[in-house]
DNA sequence: ATAAAAGTTAACTATATGGTCAAGACCTAG
DNA sequence: CTAGGTCTTGACCATATAGTTAACTTTTAT
């Protein structure tokens, strides 16, 4: 009861300030990059002297960390799972749907991670890398052994999974161009529900499962 | 003739430094972003001193525009154009096949320019944004007519260059991921055309045209 | 040959920034 | 009420870095 109220108590002061910053810094790492935000424009941000974020986070590269953590936990969670008894079809649906979710919801998760992978994933520790082949090796032989039974075309899997992956990621990662071409100034609801219709429809065709 | 040699002489002098400060620049961006990438890290990279660096480009803005052009122009150089004659089926072999060849001989170019969309397009020129809404909505309609003409299934043209788009310059972003995945330390000759023929393949049949 | 132009570069400066510190405010438990 | 912890924050410092300058060398034009 007494260490309950403490965490509810005492952590809590500690998670909302955390959670605070680390939504300013995700704004600021994506406008900015990593070098380019400073730990005083995150603070001015999140509306903090500076000197209070270096209290929660002992220097920049760790709010950068946490940050990328809570985007990597978040994709983890969000992408549901895909099992054998799905079959490809319902596979493939899944996955569209959870991805371009997420990219409409989350996109700035889904450009610092981007922004990480393009410049060479030199934050990312080798546990996240080994755990992105060991799930998509992990999904691609789902597709493979789907392939074998004749329940779908013969596509490479792997290259399928990039597909799925580059096709609903850009969505997130390239707004402001995709805004910029239709002319638009923000996605509306309707967008997100078009292109998981599209994207489902042209890739459900590639693999002959239409 | 005088003019002329002064040209070749004293211009190639000036073009070739420019040219691998450039290239050394190009790096160093995609490595350690805009603000991350230091006029010396620059000059070390080009093996020249600073001081020479900033003889040849003001500042490091100015390094980063030229660097930004020469991407835009290459681009628009390396894609070859699409017209109404070669029909939707050659429109899209030709597309895809130019932009897998680009990303896999100039990662470095689709990355910088990945970087700065996903920054928020700041030191994008308007005339580029507008030339680049100009050129989607171009070929769009071309799909559309062979849509209208029966000539291909009703898809939104729109995004299906998005489509193309994505997938095909994937391979230079996500470079470190999807070498990470393949387990592999470079892509090789081959990639190149696996790539192709297995993009090509899924979005013809997404078209209806295969 | 020579003067002007172009190129090279070490040394310097001003500033921005990451991070520390210490003093004090504010809780919380007993 | 008070002692120990947690939180807050202005002031400070060391360093990294963009950009300048000025002296010097090399190239070019005539």
């Amino acid at each position: 009861m007494k260490n309950n109220k403490e965490i509810k108590k005492t952590g809590n002061i500690r998670i909302q300030s955390q959670h605070k910053i680390m939504i300013a810094a995700s704004t600021e790492f994506v406008l900015q990059g990593f070098k380019g935000a400073t730990v005083q424009s995150i603070a001015d941000r999140a509306g903090l002297p500076k000197a209070n974020i270096l209290y929660y986070f002992k220097n920049k590269e760790n709010i950068y960390h946490a940050v990328l953590e809570h985007t990597l936990q978040m994709w983890d969670e969000g992408i549901g799972d895909i099992t054998p008894e799905d079959g490809p079809k319902a596979a493939i649906e899944k996955f569209i749907d959870a991805k371009v979710r997420m990219s409409f919801k989350h996109p700035e998760s889904s450009k610092i991670y981007a922004m990480e992978i393009i410049q060479g994933a030199q934050h990312l520790k080798d546990f996240a890398r080994t755990y992105q082949r060991k799930w998509v090796r992990e999904k691609a032989q789902l597709f493979q052994q789907w392939i074998d039974n004749g329940e779908m075309r013969d596509v490479d899997p792997i290259h399928l999974i990039f597909l799925i992956w580059s096709s609903t990621q850009h969505y997130a990662d390239f707004e402001t161009q995709i805004l910029t071409i239709m002319n638009r100034a923000d996605y509306e609801d309707e967008d997100v529900e078009h292109v998981i219709a599209f994207l489902t429809d042209m890739i459900l065709r590639g693999c002959g499962l239409n």
